[in-house]
DNA sequence: GTTGAGAATGATAATGATTATCATTACCAA
DNA sequence: TTGGTAATGATAATCATTATCATTCTCAAC
């Protein structure tokens, strides 16, 4: 589908600082975009917006379902594609690199637990935080201290 | 312990403010309060403290490790007191009461997932937001919509 | 293609939570 | 009791986010 399409699907014009934001999540899935990171990306690549404009069409897409909020640790939040589907995080530390999981075992769990407590779960949130094993984590934390 | 003890133990002189403020986390456990809600309580009950005070404090019970920071859904932090043993939460999305669980299949399985990806864990948070179907839920909401 | 109404934008002020500054005050060892 | 130093509280500053409002852009109707 067309992001205009997407867009006018949403009930939303098609316009340039809401195609540009479109097309940063575009393609790349796993992509957590805070609206600082969003609009220096946009500036930089020479799409004069503004602040404003960003947090405005951010929550637009939010309340049109195309991207999901995320707080993870800090004071700001992100933003993913809505991919229709629950799943969970992984965050290290490290490099800040995002993975998501999805586990049947840990889903299933949490509604025994609330319920056995007299709660009806409506949502949930699990971060996991560690350090990234991998060879291409730039582990720049380390180069600072 | 006394407080004034456990104040000098974590290396802080014995003050009002922050005798106040361990008072109010003292007895009862699951215990949830911003700074806010603390500085508030203080000024009701006749103790008058300043509004940076309070997160000063905070930020020093926090780092003495007889506080521990929180954040759920919304934009403030909450503080409750370290009992030395991870847990993680449910709060009520109808009247904001947080109870607190530990489980071990779940914790047991982020680490297995987290191995599985690459990583090693090193902390994590897992909050359900629920509906609390006990009677005794005011169930604020529904009165304000 | 032109046009006009209404939506969208962007500069900026405002907000709410939190942190920094700094003169005054309180704690505590001597 | 007192002096040095840490702690306090009023307030300014900061950071992320939201509201305001005059200007600009989009798009449907001509």
């Amino acid at each position: 589908m067309s992001q205009s399409l997407q867009l006018k699907n949403a009930g939303l014009k098609s316009t340039l600082p809401r195609l540009k934001i479109l097309d940063l999540f575009g393609s790349g899935l796993e992509c957590h975009l805070s609206a600082d990171d969003i609009y220096r990306k946009l500036l930089e690549s020479g799409v004069d917006v503004g602040i404003a404009t960003v947090y405005r069409v951010l929550t637009q897409f939010e309340q049109a379902g195309l991207l999901v909020k995320r707080h993870f640790e800090g004071d700001k939040s992100v933003f993913e594609l809505n991919q229709g589907k629950h799943h969970d995080h992984i965050v290290c530390l490290q490099c800040g690199k995002v993975e998501e999981f999805y586990d049947e075992i840990i889903e299933t769990r949490q509604k025994t637990i609330a319920a056995e407590r007299g709660f009806s779960v409506n949502d949930h949130t699990l971060s996991i935080y560690a350090d990234c094993l991998k060879a291409d984590c730039p582990n720049k934390r380390q180069g600072i201290v």
